[in-house]
DNA sequence: GATTAGGGCAACCTAATGGTTGCATAAGCC
DNA sequence: GGCTTATGCAACCATTAGGTTGCCCTAATC
């Protein structure tokens, strides 16, 4: 009855889906993906949470593989690392493929009969 | 600095990623997508938590319209509702297409130096 | 060298989450 | 009718999550 691929890897999937399930959190990605890497100082700025607030959440974001910091001087900064954002897509495909074909198994089902 | 269109949708997209953020529901999404409908008799059947944990899952699936449930005499069965899980899906590729596009600007800016 | 700005660490608080158990209800079946 | 099966409702519990504040450290800047 289970549908071995999807649900084999979800202990991998449901960390990266946890971590852009917070709309602060999503929207520190949408500020990301505009490119380039960005201060934590400056992706406060852009929220109404204090700078450790966001911290906590860029450090959640990097536990599921969806961003990476690099040292640069005092600061540190924030960019996309967008592969996991990949898999996680590819699974949705996954599942309204699936989905869809078992529609379609349904409906010639009903009209044999 | 801000992304209009992934940020601004973030609070509605946030309970679906944050519904499918657990393994246990992704099983069950996982499950549902081989199509048909469910009980939870039969869902619970396939976790190794209880009737009523499972419910509760089932239940913020539902508030985030990944899932859908119908009456069937003493039954209640569960089906998937792709449509949100496809708008989340969507998202992902925007995040994608607009960090590509901006690697590109990066580059040609390296280049043109 | 003193000040300022960017950031780390840790403690703390409240609310939500994931899970349980116990009991009640409703529909099928003998 | 009486037993069984599928579910609902509510209370309860432990842990995590989201957020804060306070203090310390380090790199720039004047």
């Amino acid at each position: 009855m289970n549908q071995g691929g999807i649900a084999q890897s979800s202990e991998t999937l449901a960390p990266i889906f946890a971590a852009l399930g917070d709309p602060t959190r999503l929207k520190l990605v949408a500020t990301l993906c505009v490119g380039g890497a960005f201060s934590i100082a400056q992706l406060t700025a852009n929220t109404d949470i204090s700078r450790q607030g966001v911290t906590k959440h860029l450090q959640v974001l990097a536990d599921a593989g969806v961003v990476r910091d690099v040292k640069l001087g005092r600061e540190r900064l924030w960019q996309l690392e967008p592969a996991q954002l990949e898999e996680a897509k590819r699974t949705l495909e996954a599942i309204g493929k699936e989905w869809e074909a078992a529609l379609g198994r349904l409906k010639s089902f009903a009209e044999s009969k």
